[in-house]
DNA sequence: ATGGCTATGTAGCATAGA
């Protein structure tokens, strides 16, 4: 079972990216976000030409998030239960035997913002969420572009990020809470390179430069943990012509 | 150096991203 994430910054204009990426990973479930299209506007047929089944939630210009599948999805769930967010940021499923829960966490804009108290209050809200959903679900994995890099190695230059947003304590600490609760952050199960993040600006040739962040994961529960293989990173999208700023992740998870 | 780039909505720039 492969499980992958991918925040597309568009799905409009990186469709045909997507669709050459997953024939050339053949991943069993790919969860996506900043699709920043309205339902009526998802690229249904085009996704279904390719191969997968998929569920969505999103709007115009902002956010989005979706959840393409080999098998169907069944038990689907937009949003967090009792939380009347109008962002479409939470997308949850049952696929091939798992829970799956793709994640569009806020960005956050700066630590002094009202962007960033969102940003931890949807965190705390979704995070007493989740630890229900573990509970109901021994098989379940948390994926998506959670706008936190988890420590110091994921930031490319961690003294100038040192107390800003994706990298301040409160936020790490929100990462750690999703940990503490019973989930694994799969790509740390592994030996990984140096220098390896999913997100690289646009601007100053961040890329080639390798600076960078690990922003987007795929976290597994223990039981899920126990079986899984392998994850990385795949930065050879980043190289595309018209990229997305976010590199896929993929895990293989033995079922 | 507080910029740099990309996408959207909408028609010359504002907003957002991270």
């Amino acid at each position: 079972m492969r499980v992958a994430t991918w925040n597309v910054n568009s799905l409009k204009v990186r469709l045909p990216q997507v669709v050459t990426w997953l024939a050339s990973q053949q991943p069993d479930v790919l969860c996506l976000q900043e699709t920043k299209l309205e339902d009526a506007k998802f690229p249904v047929e085009e996704i279904r030409a390719a191969g997968y089944h998929v569920v969505y939630s999103g709007q115009k210009t902002y956010n989005g998030v979706a959840i393409l599948s080999r098998e169907p999805a069944t038990g689907v769930q937009a949003g967090v239960p009792g939380f009347d967010d109008p962002q479409k940021r939470v997308l949850a499923a049952d696929v091939s035997g798992m829970r799956v829960v793709c994640l569009y966490v806020p960005n956050g804009q700066s630590i002094d913002s009202d962007k960033y108290r969102y940003k931890l209050d949807w965190l705390a809200r979704t995070n007493a969420w989740l630890a229900g959903e573990l509970a109901a679900n021994a098989r379940l994995v948390v994926v998506g572009d959670f706008n936190i890099a988890p420590d110091d190695r994921d930031v490319h230059d961690p003294k100038a990020w040192e107390g800003q947003v994706l990298c301040s304590a409160p936020e790490r600490q929100a990462f750690q809470t999703m940990l503490a609760a019973g989930l694994q952050d799969s790509f740390r199960l592994f030996e990984q390179p140096p220098q390896s993040y999913t997100w690289w600006d646009y601007r100053m040739h961040a890329f080639r430069r390798k600076m960078g962040m690990r922003i987007d994961h795929i976290l597994v529960s223990g039981q899920l943990a126990a079986n899984c293989r392998s994850c990385a990173i795949d930065i050879e999208p980043r190289k595309n012509e018209r990229p997305s700023d976010h590199a896929p992740v993929i895990a293989e998870i033995a079922t």
